[in-house]
DNA sequence: CTTGAACCTCTAGTCGCTAGAGACATTACA
DNA sequence: TGTAATGTCTCTAGCGACTAGAGGTTCAAG
């Protein structure tokens, strides 16, 4: 059994962080000293891995609930865990799409200007004035 | 002199956002008629045009705010604002490069499962409770 | 037994909006 | 001119996923 500090060195998730988890129902709520404060052990420490793992891929906290509830019931079809999987994959795709688009547009428009003028011909103020100096939608 | 509502049609940008940048000095206060309500000119839609293009690009209302400074003072020199824009740009391509490695992963961790069993098996959550089992560091 | 680090709960702040309540203004039409 | 519908006003609170800080308690080492 070890501390909340102990697990957040563990994990590498900070100790607010492991609280706010448990209050949103994501950690079961911890055991407690005679004093109050919380005691974990291995299968806290996996749990809050497992965590820290999704939320590094980018799933959402209830998207993590979700898997969560799957996993302590291995008897479940697993359909729903690898629909959320593809929607999230599908998020991160669409995400990578837009940014590459405003990459694109912030290049150019970095381009034209190289900084050493005065503002009033700057442009890169003048592209983000006029929306027509923009090659593409976005 | 046109109401907010126009303006929001304009522009494509709601009327509570518009309230918001006047609240966040990103809009100066706008004229008022007898009865207290917002009227704009073609001054208050070029602004409006200029911070939601800067917006859709990915500026922070902070960053707008030092990028209309600029604007408004056409004779000081635009470092900063080209700073601003290739810092932008940096962040942007940081982020692109984060999400094309959680695709790589997310993709890989789809594959490995199709759904149809049971969840005692299933890769997807396999993989999130073991990140020995991911292939690079994300 | 004391000290200092770690822990507790609670509230409020972050960012960029968005939603809703309750009241007032404007506009279109009869 | 009356009235009804729509638009606008201010204010407060909520979103997600934390983070920061106050003020107090408990633990572990020496």
């Amino acid at each position: 059994m070890f501390s909340i500090g102990e697990l957040s060195k563990r994990t590498k998730v900070k100790v607010p962080t492991i609280r706010y988890y448990e209050q949103m129902g994501l950690l079961a709520e911890a055991e407690r000293t005679s004093g109050n404060q919380r005691r974990y052990d291995k299968a806290g420490l996996e749990r809050l891995s497992f965590i820290r793992h999704a939320r590094d891929l980018g799933f959402s906290i209830d998207a993590i609930s979700s898997l969560i509830e799957l996993q302590e019931h291995p008897d479940r079809s697993c359909e729903a865990a690898t629909n959320i999987a593809r929607s999230q994959l599908e998020d991160v795709r669409a995400k990578i799409k837009r940014l590459k688009t405003l990459e694109q547009e912030l290049s150019r428009i970095s381009k034209g200007c190289d900084g050493d003028g005065v503002s009033g011909d700057c442009y890169v103020l003048a592209s983000l004035a006029d929306h027509a100096l923009c090659d593409r939608e976005h």
